[in-house]
DNA sequence: ATGGTAGTTCTACTA
């Protein structure tokens, strides 16, 4: 079984990339992230026709959270139920019955807050979020022990081997930022494994580059894109690895998609 | 320290 997490900056602007992506690629699930729509600007029929369901958590203009699955969608839930008070929409949830068999597992397409710069007023409001995801991914845990599969754009590189130049972009910057670090840390503590991490990586291997500065040519990048893995998917994870190709495509996002292969139930 | 680009929306805001 393999799942897609991808923050496309758009799901109008990135409609048709995302279609060519899916039909060689062909995940299982995609869980999107930074659609800049609501609901009844979203692309399902378009999704439907290359064999997608979608469920889509939207806004207007900004955020905006998605998952299209090939397999049955159940119980969608747009946000979180312990900040009920947000308007931003960061967090889509479904739960599918996985291909090869077994318990159901929760699907988790998330966008983490940005941040701004370390100190601001959005920065606050970040580790204030993440403080209430770290409750709500442990509740899904509890709740699905068939698995949980929480991918997204976290706005966090966890350690120094996932920024291109930590000299160059070092522990003052937002996304890096002690605090922010220990927030993420504080996500694993959870009972999640940070999926890219449970294999040898080489070095280099990112999954954002910004579009100033020709980044992406020069490899000048951060993985803050990642999937959150609880034990029993985990121990089912055969790999964990961007697609730069879509990097590549004419006007793409700025980040790539990040699949993981789970292997079916024996 | 600054600026470089992109999407949404229409003037700035977010990233």
């Amino acid at each position: 079984m393999k799942i897609t997490t991808w923050n496309v900056n758009s799901v109008r602007a990135r409609k048709n990339h995302i279609l060519a992506w899916l039909e060689t690629a062909r995940p299982h699930a995609l869980l999107l992230q930074e659609t800049k729509c609501e609901g009844a600007d979203f692309p399902f029929a378009d999704f439907r026709a290359a064999g997608y369901e979608s469920f889509c958590c939207g806004q207007k203009a900004y955020n905006g959270c998605a998952v299209l699955s090939r397999l049955p969608i159940a119980d969608a839930q747009c946000g979180m139920p312990n900040r009920p008070h947000d308007k931003q929409a960061r967090v889509a949830a479904v739960t599918v019955a996985p291909s090869g068999g077994g318990e159901n597992l929760r699907l988790i397409s998330a966008y983490i807050p940005n941040g701004g710069e370390v100190g601001a007023e959005k920065y606050e409001y970040k580790l204030e979020w993440l403080a209430d995801f770290a409750e709500y991914i442990a509740d899904a845990a509890r709740d699905f022990p068939g698995g949980v599969a929480a991918g997204g754009d976290y706005n966090i590189a966890p350690a120094d081997e996932d920024i291109y130049d930590p000299a160059h972009w070092g522990a003052g910057n937002i996304l890096v930022s002690k605090p922010e670090r220990a927030a993420f840390a504080g996500l694993l503590a959870r009972g999640y494994a940070d999926a890219h991490r449970l294999f040898t990586q080489p070095r280099g291997v990112f999954s954002w580059w910004d579009y100033r500065a020709a980044s992406f040519s020069r490899n000048r990048g951060l993985r803050i894109d990642m999937f959150l893995l609880t034990p029993p998917l985990a121990t089912k994870c055969e790999s964990c690895a961007p697609d730069s190709a879509p990097r590549t495509w004419e006007k793409p996002s700025d980040h790539a998609p990040v699949t993981v292969r789970l292997r079916a139930e024996e």
